[in-house]
Formats: structure tokens, C-alpha cells, sequence
DNA sequence: ATAAGCCCCTGTGGGC
DNA sequence: TGCCCACAGGGGCTTA
């Protein structure tokens, strides 16, 4: 489900309710895709920080008395896959309950993609994704000019885009917004610096947006926060989901294909493929 | 090194 | 109504 926005929203939303509380265990099954977790356990988390997808608790070291390999620094890693959330309550779908001195937290995930581990801190060589995330797209390490360079040389845009590689968190939604609004095909390959420049100022300001709208909620409405509240973005989605509405620049029909495994929406006209 | 394909899981909706 | 297939906000692994 949740993309930089989603997990974003979801960040700010846990981070009151959890930052300042000690994890005095966590509970879970599939011990082979929720790793290390006990390693948290009597640690408090001192502040929730995020990279691209990844939200990650920081976790405060033990007192010196229990020096040595206790005293490292650690992180708790979370990622939310397709449909992986916090609750305040456990349902049918709990993989992860994290009980605290103060109550507990609830990680739900029907399909079982997400990810939960403690990990030293910064230590990702176990997620290669994270290990060679791209820059955030809303900081200043960001840079159009190597975005643009980078893009000259680089095969089809999208799967590029979604490598989380030349920018951190645009997944299948941001993605197709960001194509359309700056009007390049998805499989377009090797960006003239004019498009590329458009793409990074849409990939900026689609993520400002949908960060400030609290991410998307689609129909099934299976993102939403542990309160229930829904994001808001999607009533701004110009292509995705849209299939055979008409695009709002143009009014052709905008079209759905298959690029790279994904269901990937443009508009035929304003996003044609150039061969190159 | 980069790219394409498959896989991991579970639930839901459409077509027949 | 019931069944089967396709598809779903992601990413890791294997193979060319």
C-alpha cells in the first residue's frame, strides 16, 4: 500500500504514541520474516526517523551496567510492504504486537510483505534496498543536475523510478502521477535533460502534495491510519486508477498496460514514446 | 552492472 | 451461487 506519503503520515501518527515508551516485548510468529525483534526488547524508543519506505525506531542503548554488546546502538526496522499497518487494537490480521510498559502496538499485514527486524544502527546490508536507497525527494540532497545526468543514460523510467535508486519512495501510484504530469511515457528510456528536469520537479511537488493530503486511501481502503482516518491525495490522482477516464490535460482516455509486472496508467497522448 | 522474470502471501472482484 | 483467474500502494532473488 504505502509509498513515501503513506509511510510518512504513518510516521508522524505513531511517533506521539510510541517515542519515550519501553518495548518490554514483542510478539510474533514467522520468525524467519520478523528477525531479531528481541533484541529490542527493554529498549526505549527515543524517536522515529524514515527512509524512503522504511520507518525506523531508534531504539536507546542499555545503561552501562549491562556493557558491552547490549550497549550498541540499535534500530528497529519497519516496513509496511502492500498492506502492512499499525493498530491500536489486534484483528485477524496481526503479524507483530509490540507490547510497551505504556500498552501495546499492533502490526497488521494480510499479505505478509512487510518486514520487521533490529538491525545495528544504520546496518542495512540485509536490505539492499534501503542499503542503496536513493536521496529523499524532498531534501536538498535531491539534486536535478544529477538526476538529469543520470537519467540521460537509464532504461525505462519507470521500473528506474521504482528501484528506489536515483530518488527514495515513489512507488506504483506517485510513480504514474509524477509521468503524467510531466507528460513522459513510463517506458521511455534515456531522459533529454528537458523531461528529466520536468520529472524531478513533478516527483517534488506530487510528494509535497500527497504528504500534506496524508497519503492515499483507495477504494478497497485498506491504507489508513491506526485511527482509521483515511488519507485524502486520491481524489488528486490524474492517472492512476483512472483507466478510460478522460485525461484532464487532454481528454483522451487514459490508457492501462502492464510495464515490469506493475499496472502502470498515462495518457496516450500527452505521454507518447519516443525511440531513441 | 543492469534488466527481466519469478516468487513471497492473502484477499477481493469480475467474468463465466 | 460458486469457481477460477487476474490483480493489488513492494521488494528480494535468480538468471541472462
Amino acid at each position: 500500500m504505502p509509498e513515501l506519503p503513506e509511510v510518512e503520515t504513518t510516521r508522524r501518527k505513531i511517533e506521539p504514541l510510541l517515542v519515550g515508551r519501553i518495548l518490554t516485548r514483542i510478539e510474533h510468529d514467522a520468525p524467519h520474516k520478523y528477525t531479531d525483534t528481541h533484541k529490542a526488547e527493554g529498549r526505549t524508543v527515543t524517536g522515529i526517523g524514515r527512509r524512503g519506505k522504511y520507518l525506523l525506531l531508534q531504539l536507546a542503548a542499555h545503561e552501562a551496567a549491562t556493557a558491552g554488546e547490549h550497549s550498541e546502538d540499535l534500530e528497529l526496522l519497519v516496513h509496511l510492504g502492500m498492506t502492512g499497518g499499525f493498530r491500536l487494537e489486534a484483528g485477524p490480521h496481526t503479524r507483530v504486537t509490540l507490547h510497551t510498559d505504556q500498552g501495546a502496538i499492533y502490526f497488521n499485514d494480510a499479505r505478509r510483505f512487510g518486514k520487521v527486524a533490529v538491525v545495528r544502527r544504520g546496518e542495512y546490508a540485509a536490505f539492499p534496498t534501503l542499503h542503496n536507497m536513493g536521496p529523499e525527494p524532498l531534501s536538498e540532497e535531491f539534486s536535478e543536475a544529477e538526476f538529469v545526468k543520470a537519467a540521460a543514460s537509464a532504461g525505462a523510467v519507470k521500473p528506474w523510478l521504482l528501484s528506489q535508486k536515483p530518488v527514495s519512495g515513489v512507488g506504483n501510484i506517485y510513480a504514474d502521477e509524477s509521468l503524467w504530469t510531466s507528460q513522459v511515457h513510463p517506458a521511455q528510456t534515456r531522459l533529454k535533460p528537458a523531461e528529466a528536469r520536468r520529472l524531478y520537479t513533478a516527483i517534488r511537488e506530487v510528494m509535497t502534495a500527497a504528504v500534506a493530503a496524508g497519503g492515499s486511501t483507495l477504494g478497497d481502503g485498506t491504507y489508513r491510519q491506526h485511527d482509521g482516518e483515511a488519507g485524502a491525495f486520491q481524489v488528486q490522482h490524474h492517472a492512476y486508477a483512472r483507466a478510460g477516464e478522460p485525461c484532464e490535460r487532454c481528454g483522451t482516455p487514459i490508457a492501462k498496460t502492464v510495464l515490469a509486472q506493475r499496472g502502470t496508467h498515462f495518457c496516450p497522448r500527452c505521454q507518447t514514446l519516443k525511440p531513441r
